[in-house]
RNA sequence: GGCCGGGUGGCCGAGUGGCUUAGGCAAGGGCCUGCAAAGCCCUGUACGCGGGUUCGAUUCCCGCCCCGGCCUCCA
């Protein structure tokens, strides 16, 4: 079984065919690093992060590249507005972004391209496309012929001539549709050399040149939300088509966050949840859960009600880890079926939601096999269950280590532990009265107690 | 105006021409428990509206309504 994704230039669920086996080259449409990070761009992160690490899983060597884009017309002006170099303000959202992605674990791309490291190979690709008659220079800026590149619109399945003319007329432009590879310097903005004089890369440009400096002319996924399919990325294709790279092979876009009420979540329209503020009241594999359980494709609203759903489902996982955990421990485990469930989902242009289906229906059974106390079985579930959650980044242990008990001091577990004894006692001569205000009281302080076969169990809540 | 996605049981969210109509949460019943907690079992008979195709449609086709995305910067 092989990975099947959809292609947005296809619109078909398709074998991912990749330039060399078993390598996979990944481009990524990162941040514009003006703002601090939503959880929109968190579940950009999160949705290409599980395709990274299912690709590894399935034993790929990945080359993955997420671009940051460091300079652009709204970083300039928001810097602008603070009296800050553009660089210092580019510098801190970056930070800001890296934080984010570290915060929900996600893997760290192979390189992680700025536009302002990479001049040299934009002007390179740039003059490329003028001496092949494609691009054309025109007072100082670039722009590519629209009209050279005769599969415009195959991306975003867009007529060019019924698009609507948005942008002002541009007296620079020999065709409206037209677009700027390279923009003249403005006074007092940043600048770098050019064959064109002074000026600073358009927005598409960046991408086609890092894309191709580290994956080569023709690479295998090219990721990113869904509202980048026009016009950025109907334009990388189209310079790069020019260019006679054969460029990205699939086209995989994921849904978008919105704000309550169904808008889509952006920093424009001023209904962002911060992932700093979200991170105040969620826990990070909660999150993580939230924005990474439903199918990458699919739009997800943001609400309170969203976060305790994700964190039920995820608790109820992370329960019945820590208490096969505990049970299980020196336990030869006997192998149980549901790997391949979960790889085929995964493989189906991938399924997180049924493969969480698998996941949950595995907890059932390894719930059961728990409380009928079969060992052997049961270490097998928990190690498929494991298995399964690191796929998805979800696992209690390996993944998320320090929530659960085990992050509390030595002092703290003593204090519990000698509560509990004191219940222990009271039970044993049967003072459920004494027995019961313990356990209210521990209750109260946010612990919460489980009397088992093998003991009192506790953890905070 | 053009292109596209979606409307599924109380909520979230998969999926499918009939077959066993995912999974989570919530609800009701049962089991377990001194009582709880955790857990297990059972129950609910859903697919926006109107037509059409079909032996049979939630799933295909047509029309309509509603929500959202893109066409301008955006993950």
């Amino acid at each position: 079984m092989t990975l099947r994704l959809y292609d947005t230039r296809t619109r078909t669920v398709g074998e991912l065919q990749l330039q060399r086996p078993g390598h996979v080259g990944v481009y990524v449409c990162g941040p514009t690093v003006q703002a601090a990070p939503h959880v929109g761009h968190l579940r950009s992160a999160v949705a290409v992060d599980v395709l990274h690490r299912w690709l590894l899983a399935t034993g790929h060597r990945v080359t993955f590249v997420r671009n940051v884009t460091d300079v652009d017309d709204k970083i300039i002006h928001d810097a602008g507005h603070n009296d800050e170099p553009y660089w210092a303000l580019a510098t801190r959202m970056t930070n800001a972004f890296t934080r984010a992605y570290d915060a929900l674990h996600v893997l760290p791309p192979t390189v992680e391209p700025r536009v302002t490291g990479h001049l040299p190979q934009i002007v390179v690709l740039i003059e490329h496309l003028i001496d092949n008659g494609t691009a054309y220079e025109s007072g100082g800026d670039v722009y590519l012929s629209v009209k050279a590149v005769p599969s415009y619109g195959e991306i975003s399945h867009q007529d060019p001539t019924k698009l609507k003319q948005g942008e002002a007329d541009d007296s620079l432009k020999r065709d409206p549709l037209d677009f700027a590879l390279w923009k003249a310097a403005k006074p007092g903005e940043p600048q770098w050399a050019s064959p064109w004089g002074p000026g600073r890369p358009g927005w598409h440009i960046e991408c086609s040149a890092m894309a191709v400096e580290y994956l080569g002319t023709s690479f295998d996924i090219h990721a990113g939300g869904l509202d980048l399919v026009f016009p950025h990325h109907e334009n990388e294709n189209a310079q790069s088509t020019a260019a006679g790279h054969g460029f990205a092979t699939t086209w995989v876009h994921h849904g978008l966050v919105t704000a309550e009420g169904g808008e889509k979540m952006s920093k424009s329209l001023g209904n962002s949840v911060l992932v700093t503020e979200a991170l105040s009241t969620v826990p990070a594999p909660v999150l993580r859960y939230a924005l990474g359980a439903a199918h990458y494709r699919s739009t997800i609203e943001w609400s309170d009600q969203a976060v305790a759903d994700a964190a039920a489902a995820y608790d109820r996982i992370a329960t019945f880890v820590r208490n096969a955990t505990e049970l299980t421990v020196g336990i030869e485990p006997v192998e149980q079926p549901g790997w391949e469930d979960f790889a085929a989902a995964l493989d189906d242009d991938l399924g997180v939601p049924q493969a969480l289906a698998v996941v949950h229906n595995a907890v059932r059974r390894g719930n059961t096999q728990l409380a009928d106390r079969e060992l052997p079985g049961l270490a097998g579930t928990l190690a498929l269950v494991r298995r399964m959650l690191g796929v998805l980044c979800l696992d209690p242990i390996s993944d998320w280590p320090s929530s659960g008990s085990s992050e509390l001091t030595p002092v703290v577990d003593a204090l519990v532990r000698l509560l509990v004894e004191t219940r222990a006692q009271a039970r044993e001569r049967k003072d459920w009265t004494q027995a019961d205000a313990l356990r209210d009281r521990l209750t109260e302080a946010g612990i919460v107690l489980e009397d088992t076969a093998e003991g009192v169990r506790w953890r905070l809540t």
